[in-house]
DNA sequence: GCGACAG
DNA sequence: ATCTTGTCGC
């Protein structure tokens, strides 16, 4: 394919148009290796303020969620921040620190939301469209949609919906923790993009693929610690 | 029209 | 996202 933005012609209007033509392209039913060998943390920060987008993934084993590789890229900031085109501007980024990486993961954490999203497009369906890889978006807030409160203990849940439709879940990661948004990004249903947050938690509101990714694009340091 | 609004 | 130490609550 190209970079992820096809025959985009660099306008709001045509961004949107171009999500809505992606977002029909996301496959919502589980198809990613059983077990999946390696797993990938993504997440973005910002040096010079906001110059630079740096870009953080980390591959981590599935078996032991313990981290074989880290890689940073660094690319020129585009466009701005504008709610419900985050991809837009971080996407790049992500792309060149997935390159990096020593292995071709079979499943992704993204930091931001899968198709829990206005136009179905989140940063995290975005990216699986992208790459063709499997993927799941795990936001910390709410961009869309309505729910009633988890209850309090590790994964309690309660659904995400939007215009009528599912679209994610509010998920207790943690006592005491603000729930997480969790969504499916491209290749994963519904029920498995929960599911793989749950079974990837270490005790931390974030799941290990995207808590690690975090670590290092805010640098506050490497995988230890 | 008004408020909300991933990172 | 980012600027930033101690501090309140569980």
């Amino acid at each position: 394919m190209n970079r992820g933005f096809g025959d985009w012609d660099g306008s709001i209007e045509d961004a949107k148009r171009l999500q809505r033509q992606l977002a029909e392209q996301v496959v919502l039913r589980d198809d990613f290796a059983d077990p999946p060998r390696w797993l990938a943390g993504f997440d973005v920060g910002f040096e010079q303020e906001g110059a630079i987008t740096r870009a953080a993934a980390v591959l981590l084993d599935a078996e032991s969620l313990l981290p074989v590789a880290s890689e940073v890229a660094r690319v020129d900031t585009t466009m701005p921040y504008v709610p419900g085109l985050l991809s837009f501007r971080e996407l790049p980024a992500l792309l060149a620190a997935l390159d990096r990486l020593p292995h071709v993961p079979d499943l992704v954490f993204v930091d931001g939301q899968g198709i829990a999203h206005p136009r179905r497009l989140g940063i995290a369906a975005h990216f699986g469209v992208a790459t063709g890889l499997p993927a799941i978006g795990v936001a910390k807030k709410v961009l869309c949609g309505r729910h009633e409160a988890p209850g309090p203990s590790p994964g309690d849940r309660t659904a995400l919906i939007h215009r009528g439709e599912r679209i994610g879940w509010m998920l207790r990661s943690k006592a005491r923790c603000n729930p997480l948004v969790v969504s499916p990004g491209h290749r994963v249903s519904m029920d498995s993009a929960v599911d793989w947050v749950l079974r990837t938690l270490r005790g931390y509101r974030l799941p290990e693929p995207t808590r690690l990714a975090d670590r290092i694009a805010s640098r506050r340091g490497d995988l230890l610690g």
